[in-house]
DNA sequence: CACAAAGTAAGCTGATTGACGAAGTCAGAT
DNA sequence: ATCTGACTTCGTCAATCAGCTTACTTTGTG
Protein backbone atom coordinates (compact mmCIF):
# COMPACT_ATOMS: atom_id res chain seq x y z
CA UNK A 1 0.00 0.00 0.00
CA UNK A 2 2.67 2.76 0.81
CA UNK A 3 4.76 1.72 -2.16
CA UNK A 4 1.98 1.77 -3.89
CA UNK A 5 1.53 5.31 -2.73
CA UNK A 6 4.61 6.64 -3.61
CA UNK A 7 4.86 5.09 -7.46
CA UNK A 8 2.05 6.81 -7.64
CA UNK A 9 3.07 9.55 -6.57
CA UNK A 10 6.42 9.12 -8.03
CA UNK A 11 5.02 8.71 -11.84
CA UNK A 12 2.71 12.05 -11.11
CA UNK A 13 5.23 13.82 -10.60
CA UNK A 14 7.12 12.75 -13.37
CA UNK A 15 4.78 13.26 -16.08
CA UNK A 16 3.35 16.44 -15.19
CA UNK A 17 3.71 19.65 -17.17
CA UNK A 18 4.72 21.35 -13.90
CA UNK A 19 6.33 18.85 -11.35
CA UNK A 20 6.51 21.49 -8.80
CA UNK A 21 3.30 22.38 -8.16
CA UNK A 22 2.33 18.34 -8.05
CA UNK A 23 5.01 18.25 -5.73
CA UNK A 24 3.78 21.30 -3.78
CA UNK A 25 0.27 19.47 -3.84
CA UNK A 26 1.20 16.19 -2.27
CA UNK A 27 3.10 18.02 0.50
CA UNK A 28 -0.40 20.03 0.89
CA UNK A 29 -2.35 16.66 0.97
CA UNK A 30 0.20 15.53 3.81
CA UNK A 31 -0.31 18.89 5.67
CA UNK A 32 3.55 19.70 5.65
CA UNK A 33 5.16 22.67 5.50
CA UNK A 34 7.92 23.56 3.59
CA UNK A 35 9.88 23.83 6.85
CA UNK A 36 8.65 20.59 7.98
CA UNK A 37 9.87 18.85 4.95
CA UNK A 38 13.18 20.79 4.81
CA UNK A 39 13.66 18.74 8.40
CA UNK A 40 12.69 15.77 7.55
CA UNK A 41 15.00 15.63 4.24
CA UNK A 42 17.10 17.37 6.72
CA UNK A 43 18.25 20.22 3.63
CA UNK A 44 17.01 24.05 3.90
CA UNK A 45 13.95 25.18 3.70
CA UNK A 46 14.56 27.57 0.35
CA UNK A 47 15.69 23.97 -1.36
CA UNK A 48 11.99 22.51 -0.73
CA UNK A 49 10.89 26.12 -2.50
CA UNK A 50 13.32 25.93 -5.42
CA UNK A 51 12.05 22.44 -6.13
CA UNK A 52 8.09 23.91 -6.07
CA UNK A 53 8.60 26.83 -7.77
CA UNK A 54 10.40 24.84 -10.58
CA UNK A 55 14.31 26.55 -10.26
CA UNK A 56 15.37 22.64 -10.87
CA UNK A 57 13.67 21.67 -13.92
CA UNK A 58 14.37 18.33 -14.26
CA UNK A 59 15.18 16.87 -10.43
CA UNK A 60 17.33 13.63 -10.52
CA UNK A 61 14.87 10.92 -9.41
CA UNK A 62 16.98 10.36 -6.41
CA UNK A 63 15.49 13.54 -5.13
CA UNK A 64 12.00 12.81 -6.21
CA UNK A 65 12.73 9.53 -4.61
CA UNK A 66 13.63 11.36 -1.33
CA UNK A 67 10.91 13.74 -1.33
CA UNK A 68 8.35 11.42 -1.87
CA UNK A 69 9.51 8.86 0.64
CA UNK A 70 10.25 10.92 3.24
CA UNK A 71 6.12 12.47 3.18
CA UNK A 72 5.49 8.80 3.11
CA UNK A 73 7.12 7.47 5.85
CA UNK A 74 6.55 10.42 7.84
CA UNK A 75 2.75 9.73 7.54
CA UNK A 76 2.77 6.33 8.10
CA UNK A 77 5.04 6.82 11.37
CA UNK A 78 2.12 9.47 12.06
CA UNK A 79 -1.00 7.26 12.43
CA UNK A 80 -0.97 6.61 8.04
CA UNK A 81 -3.94 9.67 7.53
CA UNK A 82 -2.84 10.26 4.25
CA UNK A 83 -1.56 6.70 2.89
CA UNK A 84 -4.47 4.46 5.21
CA UNK A 85 -7.32 6.89 3.29
CA UNK A 86 -5.78 6.50 -0.15
CA UNK A 87 -7.97 3.37 -0.93
CA UNK A 88 -7.92 4.25 -4.16
CA UNK A 89 -7.01 0.04 -5.11
CA UNK A 90 -8.71 -1.97 -2.26
CA UNK A 91 -6.76 -5.47 -2.42
CA UNK A 92 -9.32 -7.56 -3.76
CA UNK A 93 -10.06 -10.49 -1.35
CA UNK A 94 -9.37 -12.78 -4.36
CA UNK A 95 -5.72 -12.04 -4.84
CA UNK A 96 -3.69 -13.36 -2.40
CA UNK A 97 -0.62 -11.69 -3.91
CA UNK A 98 0.50 -9.79 -6.56
CA UNK A 99 3.67 -8.21 -7.84
CA UNK A 100 5.97 -7.06 -10.10
CA UNK A 101 9.39 -8.47 -10.99
CA UNK A 102 12.26 -5.48 -11.90
CA UNK A 103 13.52 -7.49 -14.64
CA UNK A 104 12.32 -10.05 -16.81
CA UNK A 105 12.61 -13.96 -15.46
CA UNK A 106 12.41 -16.38 -18.19
CA UNK A 107 9.29 -18.60 -17.41
CA UNK A 108 11.95 -21.78 -17.41
CA UNK A 109 12.99 -20.59 -14.09
CA UNK A 110 9.98 -19.86 -12.62
CA UNK A 111 9.15 -23.47 -13.50
CA UNK A 112 12.64 -24.36 -11.62
CA UNK A 113 11.98 -22.62 -8.74
CA UNK A 114 8.33 -23.62 -8.00
CA UNK A 115 8.83 -27.60 -8.59
CA UNK A 116 6.60 -27.09 -11.53
CA UNK A 117 5.59 -29.77 -14.10
CA UNK A 118 4.82 -28.46 -17.46
CA UNK A 119 1.39 -30.08 -18.53
CA UNK A 120 1.04 -27.68 -21.73
CA UNK A 121 3.36 -25.77 -23.37
CA UNK A 122 6.04 -25.56 -26.31
CA UNK A 123 9.79 -25.23 -25.59
CA UNK A 124 10.06 -22.04 -27.49
CA UNK A 125 7.47 -20.18 -24.82
CA UNK A 126 8.69 -21.51 -21.95
CA UNK A 127 12.24 -19.49 -22.52
CA UNK A 128 10.40 -16.21 -22.84
CA UNK A 129 10.47 -13.75 -20.34
CA UNK A 130 7.51 -12.49 -17.86
CA UNK A 131 7.54 -9.60 -15.86
CA UNK A 132 5.48 -10.81 -12.37
CA UNK A 133 3.15 -12.99 -11.05
CA UNK A 134 -0.86 -13.05 -9.45
CA UNK A 135 -1.57 -15.81 -7.17
CA UNK A 136 -5.68 -16.19 -7.07
CA UNK A 137 -7.43 -18.38 -4.57
CA UNK A 138 -9.41 -20.11 -7.73
CA UNK A 139 -13.32 -20.47 -5.87
CA UNK A 140 -13.06 -16.69 -4.34
CA UNK A 141 -11.96 -15.58 -8.15
CA UNK A 142 -14.76 -17.25 -9.62
CA UNK A 143 -17.46 -15.96 -7.38
CA UNK A 144 -16.31 -12.58 -6.72
CA UNK A 145 -17.77 -10.43 -9.13
CA UNK A 146 -15.47 -9.41 -11.71
CA UNK A 147 -12.36 -10.63 -9.92
CA UNK A 148 -10.50 -11.74 -13.48
CA UNK A 149 -10.50 -7.85 -14.23
CA UNK A 150 -8.12 -7.48 -11.84
CA UNK A 151 -6.41 -10.49 -11.51
CA UNK A 152 -4.15 -8.94 -13.93
CA UNK A 153 -1.51 -6.48 -12.58
CA UNK A 154 0.71 -4.06 -15.30
CA UNK A 155 2.08 -6.43 -17.58
CA UNK A 156 0.10 -9.81 -18.91
CA UNK A 157 3.61 -11.05 -19.43
CA UNK A 158 3.05 -12.64 -16.32
CA UNK A 159 2.24 -15.93 -14.36
CA UNK A 160 -0.98 -16.28 -12.35
CA UNK A 161 -1.06 -18.95 -9.86
CA UNK A 162 -4.62 -20.45 -9.15
CA UNK A 163 -5.19 -22.07 -5.83
CA UNK A 164 -7.70 -24.28 -4.52
CA UNK A 165 -8.31 -25.83 -8.00
CA UNK A 166 -10.82 -28.48 -7.61
CA UNK A 167 -11.44 -29.67 -11.20
CA UNK A 168 -8.69 -27.92 -13.04
CA UNK A 169 -11.11 -27.09 -15.55
CA UNK A 170 -12.87 -23.58 -14.60
CA UNK A 171 -9.55 -21.53 -14.31
CA UNK A 172 -8.31 -22.41 -18.11
CA UNK A 173 -12.03 -21.49 -18.82
CA UNK A 174 -11.35 -18.07 -17.13
CA UNK A 175 -8.08 -17.31 -18.67
CA UNK A 176 -9.99 -18.54 -22.15
CA UNK A 177 -12.91 -16.22 -21.92
CA UNK A 178 -10.70 -13.65 -20.75
CA UNK A 179 -9.80 -11.25 -23.69
CA UNK A 180 -5.96 -10.70 -21.83
CA UNK A 181 -4.34 -13.61 -21.35
CA UNK A 182 -1.09 -14.41 -18.99
CA UNK A 183 1.87 -16.11 -20.57
CA UNK A 184 1.79 -18.97 -17.86
CA UNK A 185 -1.29 -20.16 -15.91
CA UNK A 186 0.07 -22.63 -12.48
CA UNK A 187 -1.77 -24.99 -10.95
CA UNK A 188 -1.50 -24.80 -6.43
CA UNK A 189 -1.43 -28.16 -5.63
CA UNK A 190 -4.78 -29.06 -7.77
CA UNK A 191 -7.40 -32.10 -7.03
CA UNK A 192 -7.02 -33.01 -10.17
CA UNK A 193 -6.35 -31.82 -13.92
CA UNK A 194 -9.35 -32.05 -16.16
CA UNK A 195 -7.69 -32.89 -19.92
CA UNK A 196 -9.59 -30.44 -20.83
CA UNK A 197 -7.19 -27.96 -19.48
CA UNK A 198 -3.65 -28.74 -21.00
CA UNK A 199 -5.82 -28.27 -24.06
CA UNK A 200 -7.28 -25.05 -23.96
CA UNK A 201 -3.53 -23.48 -22.72
CA UNK A 202 -1.93 -25.05 -25.97
CA UNK A 203 -5.09 -23.02 -27.96
CA UNK A 204 -4.31 -19.95 -25.73
CA UNK A 205 -0.32 -20.69 -26.10
CA UNK A 206 0.21 -20.24 -22.55
CA UNK A 207 2.35 -22.27 -20.96
CA UNK A 208 0.22 -24.37 -18.14
CA UNK A 209 2.26 -25.82 -15.13
CA UNK A 210 1.42 -27.56 -11.87
CA UNK A 211 2.99 -27.37 -8.43
CA UNK A 212 3.01 -29.34 -4.79
CA UNK A 213 4.01 -26.88 -3.07
CA UNK A 214 2.04 -24.60 -1.50
CA UNK A 215 1.19 -20.79 -1.70
CA UNK A 216 3.53 -19.42 1.10
CA UNK A 217 6.16 -21.53 -0.61
CA UNK A 218 5.52 -20.01 -3.48
CA UNK A 219 5.55 -16.73 -2.52
CA UNK A 220 8.47 -17.28 -0.23
CA UNK A 221 10.42 -18.52 -3.01
CA UNK A 222 9.63 -15.88 -5.91
CA UNK A 223 10.57 -13.30 -3.28
CA UNK A 224 13.91 -13.60 -4.20
CA UNK A 225 13.45 -13.64 -7.95
CA UNK A 226 14.25 -10.17 -9.13
CA UNK B 1 -4.89 4.54 -20.53
CA UNK B 2 -1.99 6.12 -22.11
CA UNK B 3 -0.91 8.29 -19.73
CA UNK B 4 -2.21 5.95 -16.85
CA UNK B 5 0.70 3.82 -18.21
CA UNK B 6 3.19 6.51 -18.61
CA UNK B 7 2.73 7.48 -14.79
CA UNK B 8 2.86 3.81 -13.90
CA UNK B 9 6.38 3.15 -15.92
CA UNK B 10 7.66 6.48 -14.61
CA UNK B 11 6.52 5.92 -10.89
CA UNK B 12 8.18 2.18 -10.91
CA UNK B 13 11.66 3.56 -12.57
CA UNK B 14 11.75 6.67 -9.78
CA UNK B 15 10.64 4.47 -6.86
CA UNK B 16 13.10 1.02 -8.25
CA UNK B 17 16.10 -0.15 -6.29
CA UNK B 18 17.77 -0.34 -9.94
CA UNK B 19 16.04 2.65 -12.22
CA UNK B 20 18.45 0.83 -14.79
CA UNK B 21 17.21 -2.37 -14.95
CA UNK B 22 13.29 -1.10 -14.85
CA UNK B 23 14.21 1.07 -17.70
CA UNK B 24 15.31 -1.91 -19.36
CA UNK B 25 11.96 -4.24 -18.44
CA UNK B 26 9.83 -1.96 -20.05
CA UNK B 27 12.09 -1.40 -23.02
CA UNK B 28 11.88 -5.24 -23.07
CA UNK B 29 8.11 -5.49 -22.69
CA UNK B 30 7.53 -2.96 -25.96
CA UNK B 31 9.99 -5.06 -27.61
CA UNK B 32 12.53 -2.84 -28.70
CA UNK B 33 16.43 -2.74 -29.22
CA UNK B 34 18.38 0.06 -27.65
CA UNK B 35 19.11 1.08 -31.01
CA UNK B 36 15.76 1.86 -31.77
CA UNK B 37 14.89 3.64 -28.73
CA UNK B 38 18.05 5.34 -29.26
CA UNK B 39 16.53 6.62 -32.78
CA UNK B 40 13.28 7.38 -31.41
CA UNK B 41 14.67 9.36 -29.13
CA UNK B 42 17.43 10.66 -31.33
CA UNK B 43 20.20 10.04 -29.21
CA UNK B 44 22.90 7.90 -29.04
CA UNK B 45 22.65 3.83 -28.45
CA UNK B 46 25.69 4.63 -25.87
CA UNK B 47 23.64 6.77 -24.10
CA UNK B 48 20.62 4.39 -23.25
CA UNK B 49 23.31 1.60 -22.47
CA UNK B 50 24.15 4.47 -19.79
CA UNK B 51 21.53 4.44 -18.02
CA UNK B 52 20.12 1.08 -18.53
CA UNK B 53 23.79 0.17 -16.88
CA UNK B 54 22.93 2.63 -13.91
CA UNK B 55 26.03 5.33 -15.09
CA UNK B 56 23.76 7.76 -14.51
CA UNK B 57 22.69 7.19 -10.99
CA UNK B 58 19.71 9.78 -10.71
CA UNK B 59 18.65 10.68 -13.93
CA UNK B 60 16.24 13.72 -14.76
CA UNK B 61 12.84 13.44 -14.77
CA UNK B 62 12.57 15.10 -18.16
CA UNK B 63 15.18 12.45 -19.13
CA UNK B 64 12.62 9.58 -17.43
CA UNK B 65 9.69 11.22 -19.26
CA UNK B 66 11.26 11.29 -22.77
CA UNK B 67 12.04 7.50 -22.77
CA UNK B 68 8.89 6.39 -21.25
CA UNK B 69 7.20 8.46 -23.27
CA UNK B 70 8.98 7.73 -26.37
CA UNK B 71 8.20 4.08 -25.94
CA UNK B 72 4.27 4.64 -25.15
CA UNK B 73 3.49 6.85 -28.32
CA UNK B 74 5.63 4.60 -30.47
CA UNK B 75 3.76 1.75 -29.37
CA UNK B 76 0.76 3.40 -29.44
CA UNK B 77 1.43 4.57 -33.87
CA UNK B 78 1.68 0.90 -34.01
CA UNK B 79 -0.90 -0.53 -33.07
CA UNK B 80 -0.94 -0.14 -29.30
CA UNK B 81 0.36 -4.02 -28.73
CA UNK B 82 1.54 -3.47 -25.42
CA UNK B 83 -0.99 0.03 -23.97
CA UNK B 84 -3.72 -2.24 -24.66
CA UNK B 85 -2.90 -5.37 -22.80
CA UNK B 86 -2.30 -3.75 -20.43
CA UNK B 87 -5.67 -4.30 -18.84
CA UNK B 88 -4.69 -3.98 -14.91
CA UNK B 89 -7.65 -0.99 -14.48
CA UNK B 90 -10.48 -0.98 -16.58
CA UNK B 91 -12.42 1.75 -16.37
CA UNK B 92 -15.69 0.53 -14.10
CA UNK B 93 -18.79 1.58 -16.61
CA UNK B 94 -20.47 2.94 -13.61
CA UNK B 95 -17.67 5.84 -13.75
CA UNK B 96 -18.34 8.28 -15.93
CA UNK B 97 -14.69 10.61 -15.72
CA UNK B 98 -12.11 10.59 -12.98
CA UNK B 99 -9.44 12.89 -12.65
CA UNK B 100 -7.09 14.53 -10.17
CA UNK B 101 -6.27 18.36 -10.36
CA UNK B 102 -2.57 19.27 -10.47
CA UNK B 103 -2.61 21.37 -7.40
CA UNK B 104 -5.19 22.17 -4.78
CA UNK B 105 -8.63 23.87 -5.68
CA UNK B 106 -10.71 25.37 -3.11
CA UNK B 107 -14.69 23.57 -3.20
CA UNK B 108 -15.70 27.33 -3.31
CA UNK B 109 -14.17 27.40 -6.95
CA UNK B 110 -15.34 24.28 -8.00
CA UNK B 111 -19.11 25.47 -6.77
CA UNK B 112 -18.88 28.84 -8.74
CA UNK B 113 -17.44 27.12 -11.89
CA UNK B 114 -20.23 24.65 -12.01
CA UNK B 115 -23.21 27.00 -10.75
CA UNK B 116 -23.93 24.74 -7.80
CA UNK B 117 -25.89 25.60 -4.81
CA UNK B 118 -25.11 24.29 -1.90
CA UNK B 119 -27.19 21.97 0.62
CA UNK B 120 -25.15 21.49 3.35
CA UNK B 121 -21.62 22.56 4.37
CA UNK B 122 -20.04 25.45 6.80
CA UNK B 123 -18.45 28.34 5.28
CA UNK B 124 -14.86 27.12 6.97
CA UNK B 125 -14.78 23.38 5.39
CA UNK B 126 -15.84 25.05 1.89
CA UNK B 127 -12.46 26.94 1.44
CA UNK B 128 -10.63 23.71 1.61
CA UNK B 129 -8.75 22.42 -1.38
CA UNK B 130 -9.60 19.73 -3.25
CA UNK B 131 -7.64 17.57 -5.60
CA UNK B 132 -9.43 15.96 -8.22
CA UNK B 133 -12.96 14.70 -8.68
CA UNK B 134 -15.01 11.39 -9.94
CA UNK B 135 -18.13 11.10 -12.02
CA UNK B 136 -20.37 8.33 -11.60
CA UNK B 137 -23.66 7.33 -13.02
CA UNK B 138 -25.71 7.02 -9.73
CA UNK B 139 -27.77 3.80 -10.71
CA UNK B 140 -24.91 1.83 -11.81
CA UNK B 141 -22.56 2.74 -8.94
CA UNK B 142 -25.38 1.00 -6.84
CA UNK B 143 -26.26 -1.77 -8.92
CA UNK B 144 -22.59 -2.82 -10.15
CA UNK B 145 -21.17 -4.53 -7.39
CA UNK B 146 -17.98 -2.88 -5.87
CA UNK B 147 -18.45 0.38 -7.68
CA UNK B 148 -18.07 2.17 -4.92
CA UNK B 149 -14.64 0.89 -3.80
CA UNK B 150 -13.06 2.31 -7.31
CA UNK B 151 -14.85 5.22 -7.08
CA UNK B 152 -12.16 7.40 -5.59
CA UNK B 153 -9.30 8.14 -7.18
CA UNK B 154 -5.76 8.91 -4.57
CA UNK B 155 -6.72 11.31 -2.51
CA UNK B 156 -10.07 11.33 -1.08
CA UNK B 157 -9.83 14.89 -0.92
CA UNK B 158 -11.67 15.50 -3.79
CA UNK B 159 -15.63 15.67 -5.01
CA UNK B 160 -18.00 13.32 -6.43
CA UNK B 161 -20.61 14.04 -8.63
CA UNK B 162 -23.38 11.96 -8.92
CA UNK B 163 -25.52 12.12 -12.58
CA UNK B 164 -28.72 10.03 -12.81
CA UNK B 165 -30.23 10.98 -9.20
CA UNK B 166 -33.77 9.95 -8.77
CA UNK B 167 -34.99 10.72 -5.06
CA UNK B 168 -31.42 12.06 -3.78
CA UNK B 169 -31.44 9.98 -1.04
CA UNK B 170 -28.90 6.47 -1.69
CA UNK B 171 -25.98 8.49 -2.94
CA UNK B 172 -25.57 9.75 0.55
CA UNK B 173 -26.47 6.56 2.28
CA UNK B 174 -23.90 5.36 0.25
CA UNK B 175 -21.12 7.70 1.43
CA UNK B 176 -22.25 7.17 4.78
CA UNK B 177 -21.75 3.94 4.35
CA UNK B 178 -18.47 4.00 3.03
CA UNK B 179 -15.51 4.02 5.05
CA UNK B 180 -13.52 6.49 2.85
CA UNK B 181 -15.36 10.21 2.43
CA UNK B 182 -15.38 12.59 -0.36
CA UNK B 183 -14.97 16.31 0.77
CA UNK B 184 -17.48 17.46 -1.63
CA UNK B 185 -21.09 15.61 -2.85
CA UNK B 186 -22.93 17.13 -6.10
CA UNK B 187 -25.50 15.50 -7.09
CA UNK B 188 -25.72 16.57 -10.83
CA UNK B 189 -29.64 17.64 -12.21
CA UNK B 190 -31.21 15.80 -9.52
CA UNK B 191 -34.87 14.99 -9.48
CA UNK B 192 -35.35 15.43 -6.27
CA UNK B 193 -33.58 16.05 -3.27
CA UNK B 194 -34.49 14.24 0.24
CA UNK B 195 -34.71 16.00 2.99
CA UNK B 196 -32.17 13.16 4.95
CA UNK B 197 -29.18 13.92 2.02
CA UNK B 198 -28.24 17.17 3.74
CA UNK B 199 -28.56 15.92 7.24
CA UNK B 200 -26.30 13.06 6.42
CA UNK B 201 -23.51 15.72 4.73
CA UNK B 202 -23.98 17.15 7.80
CA UNK B 203 -22.99 14.31 9.67
CA UNK B 204 -19.79 13.23 7.62
CA UNK B 205 -18.86 17.09 7.30
CA UNK B 206 -19.26 16.56 3.06
CA UNK B 207 -20.20 19.15 1.61
CA UNK B 208 -23.02 18.65 -0.75
CA UNK B 209 -24.21 21.17 -3.44
CA UNK B 210 -26.43 20.38 -6.58
CA UNK B 211 -26.25 21.55 -9.81
CA UNK B 212 -28.44 21.93 -13.18
CA UNK B 213 -25.72 21.81 -15.24
CA UNK B 214 -25.24 18.44 -17.25
CA UNK B 215 -22.35 15.98 -17.57
CA UNK B 216 -20.92 16.95 -19.97
CA UNK B 217 -20.81 20.61 -19.53
CA UNK B 218 -19.12 20.07 -15.88
CA UNK B 219 -16.41 18.10 -17.36
CA UNK B 220 -15.73 20.73 -19.55
CA UNK B 221 -15.55 23.43 -17.05
CA UNK B 222 -13.53 21.43 -14.79
CA UNK B 223 -11.02 20.37 -17.39
CA UNK B 224 -9.17 23.90 -17.09
CA UNK B 225 -8.93 24.01 -13.58
CA UNK B 226 -5.61 22.61 -12.54
C1' DC C 1 1.30 47.81 15.15
C1' DA C 2 4.74 44.41 15.40
C1' DC C 3 6.36 39.86 15.34
C1' DA C 4 6.45 35.24 13.87
C1' DA C 5 5.80 31.85 10.55
C1' DA C 6 5.58 30.54 5.75
C1' DG C 7 7.17 31.04 1.55
C1' DT C 8 10.04 33.38 -2.40
C1' DA C 9 14.20 35.18 -4.68
C1' DA C 10 18.94 35.43 -5.92
C1' DG C 11 23.79 34.48 -5.97
C1' DC C 12 27.19 31.13 -5.43
C1' DT C 13 29.87 26.52 -5.79
C1' DG C 14 31.15 21.76 -6.14
C1' DA C 15 29.15 17.59 -7.99
C1' DT C 16 26.56 15.23 -11.63
C1' DT C 17 24.14 14.83 -15.63
C1' DG C 18 23.39 14.30 -20.63
C1' DA C 19 25.34 13.64 -24.59
C1' DC C 20 28.94 12.08 -27.95
C1' DG C 21 31.96 8.85 -30.23
C1' DA C 22 35.42 5.49 -30.36
C1' DA C 23 36.75 1.13 -28.96
C1' DG C 24 35.55 -3.13 -26.98
C1' DT C 25 32.76 -7.67 -25.67
C1' DC C 26 29.67 -11.34 -26.78
C1' DA C 27 26.49 -14.63 -29.23
C1' DG C 28 24.80 -16.35 -33.07
C1' DA C 29 24.68 -16.88 -38.16
C1' DT C 30 27.29 -17.75 -42.41
C1' DA D 1 36.87 -18.04 -38.65
C1' DT D 2 34.90 -13.80 -39.56
C1' DC D 3 30.94 -11.02 -39.70
C1' DT D 4 26.96 -8.84 -37.90
C1' DG D 5 23.98 -6.88 -34.55
C1' DA D 6 23.20 -5.90 -29.92
C1' DC D 7 25.07 -4.27 -26.15
C1' DT D 8 28.96 -2.21 -22.91
C1' DT D 9 32.68 0.74 -21.35
C1' DC D 10 34.96 4.85 -21.02
C1' DG D 11 37.07 9.58 -21.62
C1' DT D 12 35.45 14.07 -22.38
C1' DC D 13 32.97 18.55 -21.62
C1' DA D 14 29.36 21.99 -21.43
C1' DA D 15 25.15 22.44 -19.03
C1' DT D 16 22.59 21.78 -15.07
C1' DC D 17 21.59 20.24 -10.48
C1' DA D 18 21.62 20.23 -5.29
C1' DG D 19 22.61 22.52 -1.78
C1' DC D 20 23.82 26.65 1.11
C1' DT D 21 23.19 31.48 2.78
C1' DT D 22 21.20 35.67 3.09
C1' DA D 23 17.62 38.92 2.21
C1' DC D 24 12.92 39.94 0.93
C1' DT D 25 7.57 39.47 0.72
C1' DT D 26 3.36 37.78 2.40
C1' DT D 27 0.14 36.27 5.68
C1' DG D 28 -1.82 35.76 9.81
C1' DT D 29 -2.36 36.80 15.01
C1' DG D 30 -1.95 38.65 19.75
Amino acid sequence: MQEQLTRRMAGEIVVSERPGETLRKWREIFQLSQKELATLLEVNPSVVCDFEKGRRASPGIVTVRKFVEAMVDYDASHGGKVVNTMAGTRTNEAIVDIREFTSGIAIETVIEKIEGEVLAGSKEIIERPIYGYTMVDSLKAITTFNAFGEMYGWSNERAVFFSGVHYGRSPMIAVRAHPVKPRMAVYVKPKAVDPLAPKLADMEKVVLVKTDLDESTIVERLRYLR
